[in-house]
DNA sequence: GTCTATATCAAGATAGAC
DNA sequence: GTCTATCTTGATATAGAC
């Protein structure tokens, strides 16, 4: 039987997120109203509502497939290296790096949980729990310390000499599993 | 002779920015607006313009001040502790408990660093850098995570049963300089 | 599935009188 | 130092016709 989750949504709804996506990740959340994007599309904004009930639902189907990808990404990550703990934070980073709009929108809010798709979130969290041992407290540790590196460096916090790549590696060596 | 730097402002204008930060506590950034904060002094929105020029400004004034608070908490934690990383470590945590949207105002966005008040962030960075043995990398680092376990907490990122104080634990052990 | 027309709201900022 | 009046912009969203 159809499932009625949030993740299902009508072709023409998935056209619209896909125009939306584009749009984000060009000119970020500023730039990301129901009239730009309906602009982009070629309709006129009052008819996004017969696909989408709402911004939210718009922005929490952008946020699900945000933690799909990165939860890709920690995946083949995982898999190709033997230095989980390294392989975690370079694909955590290099998400960001290419997604830096969509990852603000997936981290500079409280989450709309019910009405993620499913288990998006939770996939996304494994791997890293797995790379830190099952630590859970070091495994939320080292993700603050990953999501404030990235957006900090997204907020220009940084100096702009500042060595950045020795800053993630002196975090990462400190949340490195000692012998 | 009288400066003109960004810190000079007449005695109005610090009356309405002392306003603002009252507002800006109670309601955030987003009940910050010229009109509201207008409302609360008893006068009306544009009024305010004659006391500073924009709302950047005023903004400026908050996180210039902020940057000052955060500097003398760091201060006064240095001198009384003889565990620098955890003593930085908590007073930051403090200040970003006790003044939250203060916070986000502080760091969300990039900084009008040329009209700030003139060395406010360096007081501020300047106690934390020694606290980490003038370990630039190990710095930016340990910031970073602080930043990141503060703000996923204000975002409300992590599950509500969530042992912050033992991420925290976790993550200033991660960072303390190893015997 | 798309349209026009509109409701509703709120923001920052300026001109010019008093 | 404050006022009224106004400009300009832009947002989400709904009603109802086609």
């Amino acid at each position: 039987m159809a499932s009625s989750g949030p993740n299902t949504l009508s072709p023409r709804a998935n056209e619209i997120v896909d125009a939306a996506r584009e749009l984000l990740e060009e000119e970020g959340s500023d730039g990301l109203s129901m009239r730009r994007l309906a602009e982009r599309i070629g309709i006129r904004a009052p008819s996004i509502y017969k696909h989408l009930p709402d911004k939210q639902a718009l922005e929490n189907a952008l946020i699900s497939a945000g933690f799909a990808e990165l939860a890709d990404a920690f995946e083949n990550a995982m898999e190709e290296s033997d230095d989980p703990v390294y392989a975690i934070a370079r694909s955590y980073r290099e998400f960001a790096r290419k997604h830096p709009h969509l990852y603000r929108l997936m981290t500079e809010r409280p989450l709309d949980r019910a009405n993620l798709v499913p288990g998006a979130e939770d996939r996304a969290a494994l791997p890293v729990y797995e790379a830190f041992g099952h630590n859970i407290d070091l495994a939320r540790a080292a993700w603050a310390f990953a999501h404030g590196m990235t957006i900090l460096e997204l907020n220009n916090r940084f100096p702009p000499d500042a060595d950045l790549d020795a800053a993630w590696a002196r975090g990462i060596d400190a949340f490195r599993p000692r012998s």
